[in-house]
RNA sequence: GCGCGGUUAGCUCAGUGGUAGAGCAUUACCUUGACACGGUAGGGGUCGCAGGUUCGAACCCUGCACCGCGCACCA
């Protein structure tokens, strides 16, 4: 067994330890194998992006999970790939293109700009697999793909035919969002509402039918009046009811405007009186269609105005032009007021323009299955974790509107559809050579809805499809994880055509999202967003995963904090030493066996409490609650193992006894052995090290029948051992470990220094033996512990009750007025904790209507604390 | 307006009816033969507010406040 060295160092083992797995094929998935399947597709990022927290977060989980699955016996797919970012990519290209050569894609063209993207893609393309790579991901690299891999970008434009030829897919000219800055449709998912301080202006429009009567229209968007068609009020509107059928002149590009009525006019807001204006807003739109009106827009695709009737206004920017328009309004006298209004305003997801209503030219798809996706979510074949998600996806499914799926953007998939002159195709290849395919590109999420099963060939599919679990940050839920959810029931890639094999996934984690120590989102802008790779540097990859696992409550925001990664990294150190405090007392069995050894009160007590985490984390696991499987594995280890069983096992490894020594080593061992394997799905590199430095995989040989990845959960440890016995000897224990803890206090109250030795008596009750002694006596890091039954205390003597006996300290020279003090405060603290019981035990209807077992153990309390007291009370009465 | 989540120690969070917990931070002591990325001991909380149910409420019920999020409205 090489020996450790004295500090960890992450650096040297773990991109040793992934090279080796990754070589060996560790990770590979076998479509073929006997093993039952459990199979993760990763959300893909990005494929410039580089690695995030979030992506940390994300994909630790998954890690965890496969590995976990992996030791369990199962046959682990985690299918890895990266994403082409439609508009993510494109932006990045664009910016870049600005800034180096101050040129925009439209200078480019299409074709030239598209070789520059694939160029950007070369470059930065894949460093993110890397980085994931780093952070210890088991994914089968072998089954690698990418949204624009040859027969992903096939799938995507036969299911966009299909579509179509079910009539799910059409082409309209509908009111849809459109993002000034990138030039393109978006749908309703990417356009985030922000409120925004602006200003209302009340407009005077004057009636035609009767010069010199005015309606005032108030109204946020004064630069579109150009395009009114009409201006509309609610048909009960008292005020206005005489004029509804007559004329009103357009402030702006002067024209006679009809006054309607109609049903969804607010008569509280503003006037009460709207400007309807159906190519720049949704609800103007309908109203528009109810009564056939006109359309006029004057906008630009960029956001300027289009209005060469105006020339004051014509090709202004629409912020500076709605400045300029209420300037005019003002100089005719046609502004009766303006007043600050706060209202919600749209804004691109992406490159965080506000959106521009407007009527456009779109593919749309009507969602299929929405009735059934409901269900399957509803009747828990798939099931959310946080449940409270279930409420929100519904939520979206009932109020779902048809889907705008065509893009103006150039990097993306193209659509399928040709035309000539007034003709449509939709398939794949062009009809002829003059017809020319259409020029948008489809959403990004057009092609990641196929994501579950599109990575998949047939035989992958039929082993590992429908997917185990999808791990994923809630904000795409509908982005994502419900458009898989329909996409796997409209096209049923099952292996039958029964809903259950044709769900995207059984189980969908929900993680939360990370968010700076103030509360606030990560972002470049705001620079709260650590580098992961710098983490790794500083504490490992295990450090990071471990930390952040730690921190990450299920379904909750993370609150960074790079102190919970210092500790991850501190856990890893906290093992390795206790691993090479283990290493020096000899070597250690391959498969570490309890039989043939008798096992101390100490040695039931870990194993105990070893079992008991087994079944915590194991409960925590079906729950998803990794955080709380983290801090068990940290507790067990750092409290039950390090500072109570090593060292009490201490006494044994340094006696003469070989039987006790063998014994307490062999218990190490096992738990040692059994707490890597627990811990070995979070920190898979540190783990493999020790196990393998153990010798605990059975040595040298194939990688895939000694490394700890493949290894079986640990059993339990207590199985065979009667539960009488070990119920005693946990009683013991737990006795003893009171004691010690009552005589450290003892020598810290009376201000023994640490790295003094002290003389400690104890006065031993009824039944108490004298052979926990020597642990006793090393734990209260005592010079001598010894039994004395006749001991007669001097006063002023420090004492202390524990459930051996009477505990004294000898000092010489003591403090009589410090131990009286010290006596004083354990009594007050004693008498008031007594008067609580007491007071409790002397009401009647606690006593008659308590569950019986709860009275009982008030009273013993009541006993043990007057016991207790009596002995203090005496000791402080023999000081006067 | 509708819905969801949160409010417990300075910080981050556990805690589903029976003596309020952990880690960090802090204070004191300690480089003792695994570990100072460590050990030991301590201090620190009217469990957001107000009612109710109960022998007993951080926990169950009702209302409210504040923080965050989603949806709808947004002239």
């Amino acid at each position: 067994m090489p020996e450790l060295p004295k500090t960890y160092d992450p650096a040297a083992v773990e991109p040793k330890w992934y090279a080796r797995w990754d070589e060996a094929g560790c990770f590979r998935a076998d479509a073929h194998s006997a093993k039952p399947a459990f199979s993760i597709v990763i959300p893909p990022p990005n494929v410039t992006g580089i690695l995030t927290l979030g992506h940390v977060l994300n994909n630790t989980i998954q890690d965890i999970l496969s590995r976990r699955a992996r030791m369990q016996g199962f046959e682990v797919l985690w299918l890895p790939g990266t994403d082409h970012a439609g508009v993510g990519t494109q932006t990045a290209v664009e910016k870049h293109l600005r800034k180096t050569e101050n040129k925009t894609r439209h200078d480019l063209g299409r074709e030239e700009f598209l070789r520059r993207v694939l160029d950007w893609q070369e470059k930065h393309g894949g460093i993110i697999i890397e980085q994931l790579k780093r952070l210890g991901c088991s994914c089968d690299w072998s089954r690698q793909r990418y949204t624009f891999d040859d027969a992903y970008v096939l799938a995507v434009e036969r299911v966009f035919i299909d579509l179509f030829d079910k009539g799910l897919i059409y082409r309209g000219r509908r009111m849809i969002n459109w993002d000034p800055a990138a030039q393109t449709a978006l749908s309703d998912e990417e356009v985030i509402a922000r409120p925004q301080q602006g200003s209302l202006s009340y407009v005077r429009y004057e009636i035609v039918e009767e010069p010199g009567r005015y309606l005032e229209v108030a109204t946020t968007r004064p630069e579109t009046i150009m395009a009114d068609t009409a201006v509309a009020v609610h048909p009960t509107d008292q005020r206005y009811i005489d004029l509804i059928g007559k004329h009103a002149w357009r402030p702006l590009a002067r024209e006679a405007l009809p006054i309607i009525a109609d049903e969804v006019i607010d008569p509280k807001f503003g006037t009460g009186v709207l400007k309807v204006t159906p190519a720049h807003d949704k609800t103007d739109f309908d109203i528009g269609l109810r009564h056939s009106l006109p359309v006029i827009d004057v906008l630009h695709p960029d956001g300027r105005i289009n209005c060469p009737a105006v020339p004051e206004l014509d090709g202004l920017d629409r912020f500076v032009a709605r400045k300029k328009s209420v300037e005019l309004l003002s100089e005719r006298g046609l502004l009766a007021k303006e007043e600050p209004h706060e209202n919600n305003v749209g804004f691109s997801e992406r490159s965080e323009v506000a959106i521009e209503p407007r009527l456009s030219e779109q593919w749309f798809l009507r969602y299929p299955k929405t009735q059934e996706a409901l269900a399957v979510v509803r009747d828990h074949l798939i099931r959310f974790f946080p449940v409270h998600w279930e409420k929100v996806y519904a939520q979206w499914l009932e109020h779902i509107q048809d889907w705008c799926i065509s893009r103006q953007i150039w990097w993306g998939h193209r659509i399928p559809a040709w035309y000539r002159g007034d003709e449509t195709r939709v398939q794949l290849e062009s009809p002829g050579d003059d017809w020319q395919q259409d020029t948008d590109t489809l959403d990004t999420w057009f092609s990641s809805w196929l994501w579950a099963y599109e990575t998949m060939d047939l035989e992958t599919r039929a082993k590992f499809y429908p997917t185990s679990v999808l791990v994923t940050a809630p904000d795409i839920i509908f982005f994502w994880v419900a458009r898989m959810i329909i996409a796997g029931l409209e096209f049923k890639p099952g292996k039958t055509q029964a809903i259950e094999d044709n769900i995207a996934f059984r189980d969908v984690f929900f993680t939360g999202l990370i968010r700076d120590k103030q509360g606030r989102k990560m972002s470049k802008s705001l620079g709260n967003s650590p580098d992961p790779l710098d983490l790794i540097a500083k504490y490992g990859a295990d450090g990071l995963r471990f930390g952040l696992m730690r921190i990450a409550p299920s379904g909750q925001d993370i609150a960074f904090d790079e102190k919970q990664i210092e500790e991850g990294r501190n856990f890893a150190t906290k093992l390795w030493n206790a691993a090479r405090f283990r290493q020096m007392h000899g070597s250690s069995e391959a498969t570490p066996r309890l039989e043939e050894h008798p096992l101390s009160i100490y040695a039931l007590e870990v194993l105990a409490r070893f079992d008991e985490l087994l079944i915590a984390t194991e409960t925590a696991y079906r729950e998803y609650k990794f955080n709380e499987v983290a801090q068990r594995l940290y507790d067990f280890f750092w409290s039950d193992y390090c500072d109570w069983f090593i060292e009490a096992a201490k006494t044994e490894i340094f006696s003469e006894d070989e039987a006790r020594k063998k014994s307490v080593l062999a218990v190490m061992d096992f738990v040692l052995s059994g707490f890597l394997r627990l811990l070995h799905p979070f920190m898979p590199h540190i783990t493999e090290e020790l196990w393998s430095v153990f010798g605990f995989g059975g040595g040298e040989g194939d990688i895939k029948s000694s490394s700890i990845q493949f290894a079986s959960p640990p059993a339990a440890a207590l199985s065979s051992v009667d539960l009488q016995s070990i119920a005693a000897a946990r009683e013991k224990v737990a006795s003893v470990y009171e004691t010690i803890l009552a005589g450290r206090n003892l020598r810290a109250t009376s201000r023994i220094p640490s790295n003094k030795k002290a003389r400690f008596i104890l006065r031993p009750a009824t039944g108490t033996e004298d052979q926990e002694l020597p642990t006793i006596s090393r734990l209260v890091n005592a010079e001598e512990l010894t039994l004395d039954p006749k001991y007669q205390p001097e006063a002023g003597v420090p004492v202390a009750m524990t459930p051996v006996g009477e505990l004294y300290l000898l000092i010489a020279g003591g403090d009589k007025s410090a131990e009286r003090e010290r006596l004083e405060k354990e009594i007050g603290k004693l008498e008031n904790e007594l008067r609580i019981v007491e007071a409790k035990l002397s009401s009647a209807s606690f006593v008659e209507k308590a569950p019986a077992a709860v009275v009982q153990e008030h009273r013993q309390r009541k006993t043990d604390f007057s016991e207790q007291l009596a002995q203090l009370r005496k000791a402080r009465a023999a000081m006067d």
